[in-house]
RNA sequence: GGCCCCAUCGUCUAGCGGUUAGGACAUCGGCCUCUCACGCCGGUAACAUGGGUUCGAUUCCCAUUGGGGUCACCA
């Protein structure tokens, strides 16, 4: 049986490059039917906030990522670890260390002045000392200076670290407190983590690990390191590099599984398949398909692949869409039905990238006075223009069924017998309808909007029409 | 600096010894068209460098260069 974990620590929001760990993990878990738990890692107690952690599993349910196991919270099991520590004590596998921040600091100052360039490494002064009641102590691993640590990557392949890169290092904190390395490990082996994911920077701490693991008598996992996700510019990405956060892109109405498809596709490929359902990626993800190579993150192409999924019924079905796409308009101050909401989806279906965008775009259906914009408005509703919307009103004021279909060809009959084109009263009717120049197409519009409120802004439209000049389209308001 | 890792269009990537080096996003033309989009057609654009191995290297090996990770009583 598969399990796997995702185990963020709660010192801010959750970063997309987290999400794309969660996002391997959960796949893994779903794909070979096992478990996927969540776990805290909140012993950095400085950092640490409750606000963090409730973003963090706020925005892993957004995206659909369910855990089947936890959260555990790594501050409500400090007897394990404490426990486990002093067996390893107790088998001289670790050893308690009287020395002081101070003095270790001091004895890196002195070497430093010595070589600037050599790295401290841990004397060793401690490692047979005798225990010292009343004084604090952390306890550290007895690291052997011989040998190495290999393992092979399920992504990176074979890696080989000689142990001497290795010093003795803390596996508990004086306050008790596990550091990341021995809490992870612990957790990892009583809650029988078989896969352990994560990103790249974490490649270095595999080594210790192991050691940890083969101290405890533990069973070791398998290890998949995954590429990192940069900024543009190279650097690591964060804030300064526009939204990073997951809980961001629900704001700015993305739509969670396009979320997935884009960071999945980060670092791993399925032949020349861009577009994914949360199906189709359970089925398609492997480790063998995971490329090695750090990245770069791309605004434009997230947003390429979220419109994607969004003009797709298949992907984003039209009662997901309306439900996910309300919040939105509600913003606007506008308070269409569920209902109204979801008919008004096909309009948007192709043009909208975000739901904030098919939001704005659906504005004019939602507000019984569309917002007119100025320069639409001077450009089309002329004067010339005021006999056409007439005309037009007194064609729909008679027809019996209403939808597009029957509306487009009343419309060019009638323009058909007027020896006009569609494209003379188009866009004065559109601006008289949706305030915009630009819009869904114009039958769908009609139909949308219905009879009477459609006769009502054509007739305030060739008002607002008569009230210019012939031939003049720059006159300002009666 | 030590240790570890990486390297194909601007970006994400396909390629697993022999290809006109493919796709997607972006970009530039064009078509479609009631606007905006969608869609369609086409263009520009990549194997970091130097050595090997091989009949033949983008592909395998080694260097170089470049990039990244990490060196805490953070995670």
């Amino acid at each position: 049986m598969t399990r796997v974990r995702f185990a963020p620590s709660p010192t801010g929001y959750l970063h997309i490059g987290g999400v794309r760990t969660a996002l391997f993990n959960w796949l893994w878990a779903r794909k070979t039917k096992g478990v996927f738990v969540l776990r805290i890692e909140d012993t950095d107690q400085e950092r640490s906030t409750e606000a963090s952690k409730k973003a963090i599993l706020d925005s892993l349910e957004w995206l659909g990522l369910d855990w089947d196991e936890g959260p555990f919270v790594q501050t409500g099991r400090l007897a394990i670890y404490k426990e486990y520590a002093e067996r390893l004590v107790r088998e001289k596998k670790a050893f308690r260390c009287y020395c002081t921040k101070e003095e270790l600091e001091a004895q890196r100052e002195e070497l430093k002045k010595k070589d600037p360039k050599a790295q401290f490494r841990y004397p060793g002064t401690c490692r047979d000392r005798a225990d010292e009641p009343n004084k604090p102590f952390v306890v550290r691993f007895r690291t052997p200076s011989e040998g190495a640590v290999t393992y092979v990557d399920k992504v990176f392949g074979e890696i080989t670290t000689p142990n001497a890169a290795q010093q003795d290092f803390v596996l508990l904190r004086s306050d008790g407190m596990p550091l990341y390395n021995f809490g992870a490990v612990v957790d990892d082996v009583s809650m029988e983590i078989t896969l352990v994911a994560r990103g790249r920077d974490h490649m270095v701490n595999t080594p210790p690990q192991i050691m940890i693991y083969e101290a405890l008598g533990a069973r070791v996992p398998e290890f998949a390191h995954l590429p990192m996700m940069l900024a543009q510019s190279g650097e690591k990405l964060s804030k300064r590099h526009g939204a990073v956060s997951a809980l961001e892109y629900r704001d700015q109405g993305y739509t969670p599984n396009a979320v997935l498809n884009y960071l999945v596709r980060f670092g791993w490929s399925h032949g020349d398949q861009e577009i994914f359902s949360k199906d189709e990626l359970i089925a398609a993800f492997g480790w063998e398909a995971c490329g090695r190579g750090d990245g770069k993150f791309d605004a434009k192409k997230f947003l390429a692949v979220n419109h994607a999924h969004l003009k797709e019924q298949r992907l984003v079905p039209d009662d997901d869409y309306a439900k996910r796409l309300l919040p939105f308009v509600e913003q606007r101050g506008l308070t269409p039905t569920l209902a109204a909401t979801k008919e008004a989806v096909p309009l948007v279906r192709e043009r909208a990238t975000t739901f904030i965008d098919a939001a704005d775009r659906l504005d004019f259906v939602f507000r019984s006075d569309p917002v007119m914009d100025e320069a639409a408005t001077a450009k089309f509703l002329v004067a010339d223009a005021a006999p056409h919307l007439r005309g037009l009103a007194a064609q729909l004021e008679g027809m019996t069924s209403w939808n597009a279909q029957a509306i487009d060809t009343r419309m060019h009959d009638w323009l058909a017998e007027l020896g006009l084109e569609i494209k003379h009263v188009a866009q004065p009717a559109r601006v008289a309808l949706t305030g915009r120049t630009a819009s869904p197409g114009l039958f769908e519009v009609i139909a949308a909007l219905g009879k009477s409120e459609t006769l009502r802004r054509l007739s305030r439209g060739a008002t607002l029409a008569d009230a210019r000049d012939p031939g003049r389209g720059e006159k300002p308001k009666a």
